[in-house]
RNA sequence: UCCUGAGUAGCUCAAUGGCAGAGCAUUCGGCUGUUAACCGAAGGGUUGUAGGUUCGAGUCCUACCUCAGGAGCCA
Protein backbone atom coordinates (compact mmCIF):
# COMPACT_ATOMS: atom_id res chain seq x y z
CA UNK A 1 0.00 0.00 0.00
CA UNK A 2 1.15 3.56 -0.95
CA UNK A 3 2.26 5.75 1.78
CA UNK A 4 -0.13 8.47 0.89
CA UNK A 5 -2.59 6.42 1.14
CA UNK A 6 -1.40 5.36 5.16
CA UNK A 7 -1.14 9.32 5.26
CA UNK A 8 -4.41 10.19 4.01
CA UNK A 9 -6.22 6.88 6.36
CA UNK A 10 -4.47 8.24 9.93
CA UNK A 11 -5.24 11.92 8.76
CA UNK A 12 -8.77 10.47 8.75
CA UNK A 13 -8.73 8.85 11.93
CA UNK A 14 -6.80 11.78 13.47
CA UNK A 15 -9.50 14.32 12.58
CA UNK A 16 -12.09 11.97 13.98
CA UNK A 17 -13.88 11.01 11.02
CA UNK A 18 -16.17 8.15 11.62
CA UNK A 19 -16.25 6.12 8.23
CA UNK A 20 -13.82 5.04 6.32
CA UNK A 21 -15.07 3.25 3.46
CA UNK A 22 -13.69 0.11 2.82
CA UNK A 23 -14.73 0.15 -1.09
CA UNK A 24 -11.25 -1.07 -1.89
CA UNK A 25 -11.39 -4.73 -2.17
CA UNK A 26 -8.80 -6.67 -0.47
CA UNK A 27 -6.26 -6.47 -2.70
CA UNK A 28 -3.81 -9.25 -4.65
CA UNK A 29 -0.69 -8.94 -2.33
CA UNK A 30 -3.17 -8.98 0.93
CA UNK A 31 -3.56 -12.33 2.51
CA UNK A 32 -5.96 -14.62 1.98
CA UNK A 33 -9.66 -14.16 3.64
CA UNK A 34 -10.13 -16.88 6.41
CA UNK A 35 -13.03 -16.88 9.07
CA UNK A 36 -12.49 -17.46 12.20
CA UNK A 37 -13.44 -21.16 12.82
CA UNK A 38 -11.27 -22.35 10.21
CA UNK A 39 -7.95 -20.42 10.97
CA UNK A 40 -6.13 -22.92 12.64
CA UNK A 41 -5.89 -24.07 8.77
CA UNK A 42 -3.62 -21.18 8.23
CA UNK A 43 -1.20 -21.34 11.19
CA UNK A 44 1.51 -19.15 10.87
CA UNK A 45 0.31 -17.70 7.56
CA UNK A 46 -1.17 -14.06 7.09
CA UNK A 47 -4.95 -13.89 6.54
CA UNK A 48 -7.12 -11.17 6.49
CA UNK A 49 -10.77 -11.50 8.72
CA UNK A 50 -13.71 -9.40 7.59
CA UNK A 51 -15.94 -9.12 10.79
CA UNK A 52 -16.10 -6.99 13.74
CA UNK A 53 -14.47 -5.34 16.73
CA UNK A 54 -16.20 -7.63 19.58
CA UNK A 55 -13.94 -6.24 22.55
CA UNK A 56 -11.19 -4.47 23.12
CA UNK A 57 -8.68 -4.30 25.57
CA UNK A 58 -5.29 -2.40 26.29
CA UNK A 59 -2.55 -2.48 28.35
CA UNK A 60 -0.40 1.18 27.19
CA UNK A 61 1.29 0.48 23.93
CA UNK A 62 -0.06 -3.19 23.20
CA UNK A 63 -3.62 -3.66 22.42
CA UNK A 64 -5.68 -6.64 22.33
CA UNK A 65 -8.80 -6.39 20.29
CA UNK A 66 -10.71 -9.68 20.09
CA UNK A 67 -12.95 -9.69 16.99
CA UNK A 68 -15.32 -11.81 15.58
CA UNK A 69 -16.77 -12.69 12.26
CA UNK A 70 -19.81 -14.99 12.76
CA UNK A 71 -18.25 -17.77 12.86
CA UNK A 72 -16.15 -17.07 16.41
CA UNK A 73 -14.41 -14.62 18.04
CA UNK A 74 -10.38 -14.54 18.19
CA UNK A 75 -7.87 -12.06 20.31
CA UNK A 76 -5.37 -10.08 18.03
CA UNK A 77 -2.55 -8.81 19.29
CA UNK A 78 -1.11 -4.89 18.62
CA UNK A 79 1.76 -3.97 19.90
CA UNK A 80 2.57 -0.42 19.35
CA UNK A 81 6.10 -0.70 18.10
CA UNK A 82 5.31 -3.42 15.73
CA UNK A 83 2.59 -2.18 13.87
CA UNK A 84 2.45 1.07 11.45
CA UNK A 85 1.44 3.58 13.39
CA UNK A 86 -1.83 4.23 10.97
CA UNK A 87 -2.89 0.63 12.30
CA UNK A 88 -2.45 1.28 16.03
CA UNK A 89 -4.23 4.86 15.70
CA UNK A 90 -7.22 3.04 14.25
CA UNK A 91 -7.29 0.52 16.97
CA UNK A 92 -6.86 2.52 19.58
CA UNK A 93 -9.84 3.64 21.41
CA UNK A 94 -12.07 2.18 18.14
CA UNK A 95 -15.91 1.41 19.68
CA UNK A 96 -16.97 -1.94 19.77
CA UNK A 97 -19.18 -3.89 17.10
CA UNK A 98 -17.44 -1.35 14.84
CA UNK A 99 -16.70 -3.13 11.38
CA UNK A 100 -13.42 -4.28 10.11
CA UNK A 101 -11.16 -5.97 8.16
CA UNK A 102 -8.01 -7.39 9.41
CA UNK A 103 -5.51 -8.63 7.90
CA UNK A 104 -2.77 -10.62 10.48
CA UNK A 105 -0.25 -13.71 11.33
CA UNK A 106 -2.26 -16.32 12.88
CA UNK A 107 -0.49 -17.92 15.75
CA UNK A 108 -1.10 -20.68 17.91
CA UNK A 109 -1.12 -19.60 21.95
CA UNK A 110 -1.54 -21.89 24.49
CA UNK A 111 -2.97 -18.37 26.48
CA UNK A 112 -5.76 -17.62 24.09
CA UNK A 113 -9.46 -19.43 24.64
CA UNK A 114 -9.27 -20.74 20.87
CA UNK A 115 -5.87 -21.75 20.68
CA UNK A 116 -4.82 -18.88 18.36
CA UNK A 117 -4.16 -15.56 18.14
CA UNK A 118 -3.42 -12.93 15.50
CA UNK A 119 -0.69 -10.76 15.13
CA UNK A 120 -2.55 -8.24 13.35
CA UNK A 121 -0.73 -6.51 10.69
CA UNK A 122 -3.34 -3.92 8.76
CA UNK A 123 -6.51 -2.64 9.69
CA UNK A 124 -9.77 -1.20 7.71
CA UNK A 125 -12.46 0.27 9.77
CA UNK A 126 -15.49 -0.25 7.45
CA UNK A 127 -18.01 1.45 9.77
CA UNK A 128 -16.80 3.20 12.86
CA UNK A 129 -19.68 3.00 15.92
CA UNK A 130 -20.22 6.29 16.95
CA UNK A 131 -18.64 7.66 20.46
CA UNK A 132 -21.84 9.37 21.80
CA UNK A 133 -23.91 6.27 20.32
CA UNK A 134 -21.71 2.38 21.48
CA UNK A 135 -22.99 -0.71 21.24
CA UNK A 136 -26.21 -0.76 23.57
CA UNK A 137 -25.30 -4.98 24.66
CA UNK A 138 -22.82 -4.79 27.13
CA UNK A 139 -19.99 -7.82 28.01
CA UNK A 140 -21.95 -7.82 30.99
CA UNK A 141 -25.19 -8.95 32.18
CA UNK A 142 -28.03 -7.42 31.20
CA UNK A 143 -31.96 -8.17 31.85
CA UNK A 144 -34.33 -9.88 29.41
CA UNK A 145 -36.51 -7.30 28.82
CA UNK A 146 -33.50 -4.50 27.27
CA UNK A 147 -32.04 -7.84 25.66
CA UNK A 148 -35.22 -8.65 23.61
CA UNK A 149 -35.66 -5.03 23.01
CA UNK A 150 -32.23 -4.64 20.96
CA UNK A 151 -32.59 -8.83 19.94
CA UNK A 152 -31.63 -7.48 16.67
CA UNK A 153 -28.68 -6.93 17.98
CA UNK A 154 -28.23 -9.25 20.92
CA UNK A 155 -28.10 -11.98 18.08
CA UNK A 156 -24.71 -10.94 17.47
CA UNK A 157 -23.43 -12.30 20.85
CA UNK A 158 -21.45 -15.43 20.54
CA UNK A 159 -23.97 -17.16 22.91
CA UNK A 160 -26.59 -16.75 20.90
CA UNK A 161 -25.05 -16.79 17.42
CA UNK A 162 -24.31 -20.44 18.78
CA UNK A 163 -27.59 -20.96 19.89
CA UNK A 164 -29.06 -19.87 16.06
CA UNK A 165 -26.54 -22.38 14.71
CA UNK A 166 -27.53 -25.31 16.91
CA UNK A 167 -31.07 -24.32 16.13
CA UNK A 168 -30.11 -24.58 12.41
CA UNK A 169 -28.61 -28.21 12.98
CA UNK A 170 -31.50 -29.64 14.34
CA UNK A 171 -33.67 -27.89 11.39
CA UNK A 172 -31.59 -29.74 8.78
CA UNK A 173 -31.50 -33.08 10.63
CA UNK A 174 -35.13 -33.35 11.35
CA UNK A 175 -35.66 -32.74 7.65
CA UNK A 176 -32.60 -35.06 6.55
CA UNK A 177 -34.11 -37.73 8.34
CA UNK A 178 -37.60 -37.66 6.34
CA UNK A 179 -35.50 -36.63 3.16
CA UNK A 180 -33.51 -40.14 3.47
CA UNK A 181 -36.35 -41.84 4.61
CA UNK A 182 -38.50 -42.09 1.88
CA UNK A 183 -40.57 -39.16 2.80
CA UNK A 184 -42.35 -36.14 0.41
CA UNK A 185 -42.10 -33.04 1.59
CA UNK A 186 -45.56 -31.53 1.64
CA UNK A 187 -46.37 -28.48 2.96
CA UNK A 188 -49.82 -27.36 4.11
CA UNK A 189 -51.37 -23.77 3.65
CA UNK A 190 -50.60 -21.30 6.40
CA UNK A 191 -53.79 -19.64 5.44
CA UNK A 192 -56.73 -21.75 6.44
CA UNK A 193 -60.65 -20.95 6.54
CA UNK A 194 -61.16 -22.66 10.31
CA UNK A 195 -59.55 -24.19 13.14
CA UNK A 196 -58.17 -27.38 12.38
CA UNK A 197 -58.89 -28.91 16.02
CA UNK A 198 -61.35 -26.82 16.88
CA UNK A 199 -59.96 -25.92 20.35
CA UNK A 200 -56.64 -24.20 20.35
CA UNK A 201 -57.03 -19.48 19.82
CA UNK A 202 -56.36 -18.46 16.24
CA UNK A 203 -55.25 -15.59 14.87
CA UNK A 204 -57.85 -14.11 12.67
CA UNK A 205 -57.71 -12.18 9.78
CA UNK A 206 -60.03 -11.17 7.32
CA UNK A 207 -59.84 -12.70 3.93
CA UNK A 208 -61.22 -10.64 0.96
CA UNK A 209 -65.23 -9.44 0.98
CA UNK A 210 -66.80 -11.19 3.58
CA UNK A 211 -64.51 -14.33 4.51
CA UNK A 212 -62.55 -14.59 7.73
CA UNK A 213 -58.88 -16.66 7.48
CA UNK A 214 -57.13 -17.88 10.42
CA UNK A 215 -53.19 -18.97 10.45
CA UNK A 216 -52.29 -22.31 10.97
CA UNK A 217 -52.15 -23.91 13.85
CA UNK A 218 -51.11 -27.33 12.88
CA UNK A 219 -50.74 -28.80 9.28
CA UNK A 220 -51.89 -32.45 10.29
CA UNK A 221 -55.35 -32.63 8.99
CA UNK A 222 -53.82 -31.39 5.44
CA UNK A 223 -50.58 -33.54 4.74
CA UNK A 224 -53.00 -36.52 6.13
CA UNK A 225 -54.44 -35.52 2.87
CA UNK A 226 -50.94 -35.55 0.99
CA UNK A 227 -50.33 -39.04 2.98
CA UNK A 228 -52.83 -40.56 1.50
CA UNK A 229 -51.44 -39.39 -2.14
CA UNK A 230 -47.54 -40.10 -1.18
CA UNK A 231 -47.34 -42.34 1.64
CA UNK A 232 -44.74 -40.90 3.56
CA UNK A 233 -44.73 -37.09 3.91
CA UNK A 234 -43.86 -34.37 6.01
CA UNK A 235 -44.17 -31.16 6.42
CA UNK A 236 -42.17 -28.30 8.00
CA UNK A 237 -42.87 -24.59 8.71
CA UNK A 238 -44.05 -21.77 11.02
CA UNK A 239 -47.50 -22.23 13.02
CA UNK A 240 -49.43 -20.07 15.01
CA UNK A 241 -51.27 -20.37 18.50
CA UNK A 242 -52.93 -17.21 19.64
CA UNK A 243 -53.47 -18.40 23.22
CA UNK A 244 -52.49 -16.18 25.64
CA UNK A 245 -49.93 -18.34 27.43
CA UNK A 246 -46.97 -16.87 29.42
CA UNK A 247 -44.28 -19.18 30.30
CA UNK A 248 -41.00 -20.45 29.59
CA UNK A 249 -41.99 -22.55 26.89
CA UNK A 250 -44.32 -20.58 24.20
CA UNK A 251 -44.47 -18.76 21.62
CA UNK A 252 -46.96 -17.14 19.37
CA UNK A 253 -45.15 -18.10 16.73
CA UNK A 254 -43.14 -21.30 16.07
CA UNK A 255 -41.84 -23.99 13.81
CA UNK A 256 -43.57 -27.51 14.07
CA UNK A 257 -42.33 -30.25 12.19
CA UNK A 258 -44.81 -33.06 11.23
CA UNK A 259 -44.42 -36.38 9.35
CA UNK A 260 -47.93 -38.51 8.54
CA UNK A 261 -47.28 -41.98 7.20
CA UNK A 262 -49.89 -44.32 5.51
CA UNK A 263 -50.50 -47.28 7.13
CA UNK A 264 -48.65 -46.92 9.96
CA UNK A 265 -49.56 -47.86 13.22
CA UNK A 266 -48.96 -46.08 16.78
CA UNK A 267 -46.16 -48.65 17.67
CA UNK A 268 -44.69 -47.95 14.18
CA UNK A 269 -44.98 -44.29 15.37
CA UNK A 270 -43.61 -44.10 18.13
CA UNK A 271 -40.32 -45.91 16.44
CA UNK A 272 -40.32 -43.76 14.47
CA UNK A 273 -40.37 -40.58 16.70
CA UNK A 274 -37.26 -42.25 18.54
CA UNK A 275 -36.00 -42.61 15.31
CA UNK A 276 -35.60 -38.87 14.57
CA UNK A 277 -35.10 -38.15 18.13
CA UNK A 278 -31.62 -40.36 17.65
CA UNK A 279 -30.74 -38.36 14.59
CA UNK A 280 -31.36 -35.09 15.61
CA UNK A 281 -29.22 -35.72 18.66
CA UNK A 282 -26.24 -37.62 17.04
CA UNK A 283 -26.00 -34.37 14.29
CA UNK A 284 -26.18 -31.96 17.36
CA UNK A 285 -23.01 -33.68 19.10
CA UNK A 286 -21.41 -34.52 15.95
CA UNK A 287 -21.64 -30.90 14.42
CA UNK A 288 -21.44 -28.51 17.86
CA UNK A 289 -19.61 -31.25 20.63
CA UNK A 290 -17.22 -29.06 21.90
CA UNK A 291 -17.80 -26.14 20.23
CA UNK A 292 -21.12 -24.51 20.62
CA UNK A 293 -22.09 -26.76 23.08
CA UNK A 294 -19.23 -25.83 25.48
CA UNK A 295 -20.02 -21.80 24.58
CA UNK A 296 -23.56 -22.49 25.71
CA UNK A 297 -23.00 -24.73 28.69
CA UNK A 298 -24.75 -27.32 27.91
CA UNK A 299 -23.65 -30.49 29.37
CA UNK A 300 -22.55 -32.83 26.59
CA UNK A 301 -22.99 -35.94 28.65
CA UNK A 302 -26.52 -35.38 28.83
CA UNK A 303 -26.88 -35.80 25.12
CA UNK A 304 -24.36 -38.51 25.00
CA UNK A 305 -27.22 -40.19 27.28
CA UNK A 306 -29.77 -39.87 25.10
CA UNK A 307 -28.77 -41.86 22.37
CA UNK A 308 -26.83 -44.07 24.51
CA UNK A 309 -27.36 -48.20 24.44
CA UNK A 310 -31.19 -48.73 25.12
CA UNK A 311 -34.55 -47.77 23.99
CA UNK A 312 -36.47 -44.75 25.69
CA UNK A 313 -38.92 -45.32 28.21
CA UNK A 314 -42.45 -46.05 27.40
CA UNK A 315 -45.34 -45.42 29.92
CA UNK A 316 -48.80 -46.12 29.11
CA UNK A 317 -51.01 -43.16 30.78
CA UNK A 318 -52.57 -45.55 33.40
CA UNK A 319 -48.94 -46.40 34.07
CA UNK A 320 -47.61 -42.83 34.40
CA UNK A 321 -50.81 -41.76 36.57
CA UNK A 322 -49.37 -44.59 39.27
CA UNK A 323 -46.31 -42.72 39.26
CA UNK A 324 -47.61 -39.86 39.79
CA UNK A 325 -49.80 -41.32 42.74
CA UNK A 326 -46.46 -42.97 44.29
CA UNK A 327 -44.67 -39.24 43.97
CA UNK A 328 -47.76 -37.02 45.33
CA UNK A 329 -47.75 -39.73 48.14
CA UNK A 330 -44.03 -39.30 49.05
CA UNK A 331 -44.87 -35.76 48.68
CA UNK A 332 -42.32 -35.02 45.51
CA UNK A 333 -45.50 -33.20 44.17
CA UNK A 334 -47.56 -30.32 45.18
CA UNK A 335 -51.21 -31.67 43.74
CA UNK A 336 -52.54 -34.83 43.34
CA UNK A 337 -52.75 -36.36 39.50
CA UNK A 338 -57.09 -36.71 38.96
CA UNK A 339 -57.14 -39.82 36.62
CA UNK A 340 -58.84 -38.87 33.81
CA UNK A 341 -57.53 -35.57 33.73
CA UNK A 342 -54.48 -34.52 31.48
CA UNK A 343 -51.22 -34.16 33.04
CA UNK A 344 -50.57 -30.52 34.14
CA UNK A 345 -46.88 -28.76 33.33
CA UNK A 346 -45.43 -30.23 37.19
CA UNK A 347 -46.87 -33.46 36.44
CA UNK A 348 -44.94 -33.80 33.05
CA UNK A 349 -41.78 -32.79 34.71
CA UNK A 350 -42.02 -35.27 37.47
CA UNK A 351 -42.35 -37.62 35.39
CA UNK A 352 -39.68 -36.97 32.64
CA UNK A 353 -36.81 -36.01 35.48
CA UNK A 354 -37.37 -39.94 36.29
CA UNK A 355 -35.51 -40.57 33.08
CA UNK A 356 -32.22 -39.28 31.57
CA UNK A 357 -34.11 -40.46 27.85
CA UNK A 358 -37.19 -38.85 26.31
CA UNK A 359 -40.23 -40.61 28.17
CA UNK A 360 -43.01 -41.78 25.43
CA UNK A 361 -46.46 -41.65 27.31
CA UNK A 362 -49.03 -43.20 25.25
CA UNK A 363 -52.65 -44.01 25.45
CA UNK A 364 -54.55 -41.27 27.06
CA UNK A 365 -58.17 -41.22 27.71
CA UNK A 366 -59.65 -40.14 24.32
CA UNK A 367 -61.79 -38.02 25.97
CA UNK A 368 -58.80 -35.37 26.83
CA UNK A 369 -57.28 -35.63 23.85
CA UNK A 370 -57.89 -34.49 20.16
CA UNK A 371 -61.16 -35.95 18.18
CA UNK A 372 -59.51 -37.22 15.41
CA UNK A 373 -57.22 -39.85 17.78
CA UNK A 374 -58.08 -43.72 16.47
CA UNK A 375 -59.31 -45.04 19.85
CA UNK A 376 -57.53 -48.39 21.20
CA UNK A 377 -59.29 -51.44 19.88
CA UNK A 378 -58.59 -53.07 23.39
CA UNK A 379 -59.80 -50.31 25.41
CA UNK A 380 -61.87 -47.77 23.72
CA UNK A 381 -61.94 -45.27 26.41
CA UNK A 382 -58.13 -44.67 25.25
CA UNK A 383 -56.93 -42.67 22.61
CA UNK A 384 -53.68 -44.25 20.53
CA UNK A 385 -51.43 -41.36 21.34
CA UNK A 386 -48.35 -40.33 22.05
CA UNK A 387 -46.64 -37.43 23.90
CA UNK A 388 -42.75 -37.30 24.18
CA UNK A 389 -41.51 -35.88 27.41
CA UNK A 390 -37.91 -34.22 26.78
CA UNK A 391 -35.89 -34.88 30.24
CA UNK A 392 -35.17 -32.11 32.89
CA UNK A 393 -38.23 -30.57 32.94
CA UNK A 394 -38.75 -29.26 29.06
CA UNK A 395 -41.76 -30.47 29.09
CA UNK A 396 -43.79 -32.19 25.26
CA UNK A 397 -41.76 -32.20 22.71
CA UNK A 398 -43.49 -34.31 20.46
CA UNK A 399 -47.31 -35.10 20.23
CA UNK A 400 -48.69 -37.57 18.01
CA UNK A 401 -51.14 -40.40 17.51
CA UNK A 402 -52.96 -42.86 15.23
CA UNK A 403 -55.69 -41.19 13.59
CA UNK A 404 -59.50 -42.08 13.25
CA UNK A 405 -59.61 -43.75 10.01
CA UNK A 406 -63.49 -44.64 9.59
CA UNK A 407 -65.45 -42.43 8.06
CA UNK A 408 -68.62 -42.90 10.41
CA UNK A 409 -66.99 -42.59 13.70
CA UNK A 410 -64.84 -39.34 12.57
CA UNK A 411 -68.13 -37.80 11.69
CA UNK A 412 -69.79 -38.62 14.78
CA UNK A 413 -66.84 -36.95 16.90
CA UNK A 414 -66.57 -34.09 14.87
CA UNK A 415 -70.28 -33.44 15.60
CA UNK A 416 -69.76 -34.33 19.68
CA UNK A 417 -67.21 -31.79 19.45
CA UNK A 418 -69.20 -29.19 17.79
CA UNK A 419 -67.31 -28.51 14.90
CA UNK A 420 -68.75 -27.10 11.85
CA UNK A 421 -69.31 -30.40 9.67
CA UNK A 422 -69.19 -28.70 6.12
CA UNK A 423 -65.68 -27.78 7.04
CA UNK A 424 -64.26 -30.76 7.49
CA UNK A 425 -65.79 -32.57 4.56
CA UNK A 426 -62.84 -32.47 2.76
CA UNK A 427 -61.16 -34.62 5.58
CA UNK A 428 -64.29 -36.83 5.56
CA UNK A 429 -63.29 -37.85 2.09
CA UNK A 430 -60.39 -39.01 3.08
CA UNK A 431 -61.92 -41.68 4.78
CA UNK A 432 -64.40 -42.38 1.97
CA UNK A 433 -61.94 -43.14 -0.82
CA UNK A 434 -59.53 -45.60 0.16
CA UNK A 435 -59.19 -45.13 3.55
CA UNK A 436 -55.79 -46.80 6.00
CA UNK A 437 -54.77 -46.54 8.93
CA UNK A 438 -52.12 -43.54 9.64
CA UNK A 439 -50.36 -41.83 12.23
CA UNK A 440 -48.02 -38.70 12.33
CA UNK A 441 -46.97 -36.36 15.34
CA UNK A 442 -45.88 -32.81 15.48
CA UNK A 443 -42.40 -31.69 16.68
CA UNK A 444 -42.10 -28.39 18.00
CA UNK A 445 -38.51 -26.67 16.95
CA UNK A 446 -37.94 -24.43 19.32
CA UNK A 447 -38.84 -26.67 22.47
CA UNK A 448 -36.46 -29.49 20.93
CA UNK A 449 -33.43 -26.34 20.40
CA UNK A 450 -34.21 -24.94 24.33
CA UNK A 451 -33.95 -28.82 25.59
CA UNK A 452 -31.05 -29.92 23.52
CA UNK A 453 -29.19 -26.70 24.14
CA UNK A 454 -30.29 -26.36 28.16
CA UNK A 455 -31.99 -23.26 27.83
CA UNK A 456 -34.26 -21.58 30.38
CA UNK A 457 -36.41 -20.23 27.86
CA UNK A 458 -37.71 -20.63 24.13
CA UNK A 459 -37.24 -17.22 23.51
CA UNK A 460 -33.29 -17.49 22.52
CA UNK A 461 -34.07 -20.37 20.39
CA UNK A 462 -35.48 -18.41 17.53
CA UNK A 463 -33.88 -15.27 15.94
CA UNK A 464 -36.93 -13.23 16.76
CA UNK A 465 -39.49 -14.42 18.82
CA UNK A 466 -42.88 -13.64 19.02
CA UNK A 467 -44.55 -13.48 22.43
CA UNK A 468 -48.00 -12.66 24.64
CA UNK A 469 -46.15 -9.14 24.77
CA UNK A 470 -43.58 -8.91 22.50
CA UNK A 471 -43.86 -8.35 18.36
CA UNK A 472 -40.97 -5.68 18.23
CA UNK A 473 -38.19 -5.85 16.93
C1' U B 1 -57.99 -14.86 32.57
C1' C B 2 -55.92 -15.92 37.57
C1' C B 3 -51.68 -16.01 41.26
C1' U B 4 -46.78 -14.07 42.65
C1' G B 5 -42.84 -10.65 42.02
C1' A B 6 -40.19 -6.35 39.91
C1' G B 7 -39.95 -1.08 37.89
C1' U B 8 -34.03 4.11 40.77
C1' A B 9 -28.19 6.95 35.72
C1' G B 10 -27.46 4.24 28.80
C1' C B 11 -26.97 -1.14 31.30
C1' U B 12 -26.91 -4.27 36.06
C1' C B 13 -28.20 -3.10 40.84
C1' A B 14 -27.78 -0.53 46.17
C1' A B 15 -30.02 3.16 49.43
C1' U B 16 -33.70 2.13 58.77
C1' G B 17 -39.38 7.41 56.35
C1' G B 18 -34.12 12.04 56.84
C1' C B 19 -28.12 15.02 51.54
C1' A B 20 -29.68 10.17 45.05
C1' G B 21 -25.17 5.81 45.43
C1' A B 22 -21.82 1.84 43.19
C1' G B 23 -19.97 -1.25 39.11
C1' C B 24 -20.09 -1.33 33.87
C1' A B 25 -20.70 1.96 29.54
C1' U B 26 -19.21 7.18 27.73
C1' U B 27 -15.19 11.26 27.86
C1' C B 28 -10.04 12.44 29.56
C1' G B 29 -5.38 10.44 31.61
C1' G B 30 -1.99 5.98 32.91
C1' C B 31 -0.15 0.96 31.99
C1' U B 32 4.07 -4.03 26.69
C1' G B 33 0.37 -10.25 27.90
C1' U B 34 -4.68 -8.37 28.87
C1' U B 35 -8.85 -12.58 29.28
C1' A B 36 -16.37 -9.36 31.20
C1' A B 37 -8.33 -6.58 32.08
C1' C B 38 -6.77 -3.03 35.64
C1' C B 39 -5.63 2.12 38.02
C1' G B 40 -7.02 7.60 38.38
C1' A B 41 -10.53 11.62 37.11
C1' A B 42 -15.04 13.81 34.90
C1' G B 43 -19.96 14.12 33.02
C1' G B 44 -24.56 11.55 33.59
C1' G B 45 -31.30 11.36 37.76
C1' U B 46 -38.87 14.29 36.81
C1' U B 47 -36.68 7.02 41.41
C1' G B 48 -42.86 3.69 35.70
C1' U B 49 -47.62 7.19 35.92
C1' A B 50 -51.43 9.74 38.85
C1' G B 51 -53.16 10.72 43.53
C1' G B 52 -52.77 10.25 49.00
C1' U B 53 -50.46 9.90 54.27
C1' U B 54 -46.30 12.72 56.61
C1' C B 55 -42.54 18.31 59.03
C1' G B 56 -40.22 15.17 55.32
C1' A B 57 -41.61 9.60 50.54
C1' G B 58 -37.13 5.97 46.10
C1' U B 59 -39.06 3.88 50.82
C1' C B 60 -45.81 3.76 53.52
C1' C B 61 -51.20 3.62 51.18
C1' U B 62 -54.68 3.50 46.61
C1' A B 63 -55.39 3.10 41.44
C1' C B 64 -53.30 2.44 36.81
C1' C B 65 -49.23 1.16 33.24
C1' U B 66 -45.13 -2.00 31.80
C1' C B 67 -42.30 -6.33 32.34
C1' A B 68 -41.02 -11.13 34.38
C1' G B 69 -42.15 -16.06 36.49
C1' G B 70 -46.00 -19.61 37.34
C1' A B 71 -51.18 -21.81 36.55
C1' G B 72 -54.57 -23.01 32.76
C1' C B 73 -53.82 -24.37 27.39
C1' C B 74 -50.47 -26.48 24.37
C1' A B 75 -45.57 -27.99 20.66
Amino acid sequence: MLPDVMASRLNAVMSSEVTIPVVEAVSANEAPVSTIATIGQHEGQRVTLRGWLYNLRSSGKLLFPTFRDGSGTIQGIVPKAAVPEIVFETLKGLTLESSVVVTGKVRADSRAPSGYELDVEDVTVTQRVDDANPFPIQLKEAGVEFLMEHRHLWVRTPRQSAILRVRATIMRAAAEYFDTNGYTRTDPPILTPNACEGTSELFEMDYFDDEKAYLTQSGQLYIEATALALGKVYSFGPTFRAEKSKTRRHLTEFWMIEPEVAYMDLEGLMEMAEGFLRHIVTKVLETHRGADLKLIGKDEAKLEAIIAEGAFPKLTYDEAHAMLKDAYAAGKIEKPHEYGDDFGSPDETYISSQYDKPVMVHRYPAAVKAFYMQPDPKDPAKALCVDVLAPEGYGEIIGGSQRVDSYDLLKKRIEAHGLPLAAFQWYLDLRKYGSVPHSGFGMGIERCVAWLCGLEHVRETIPFARTLNRIYP
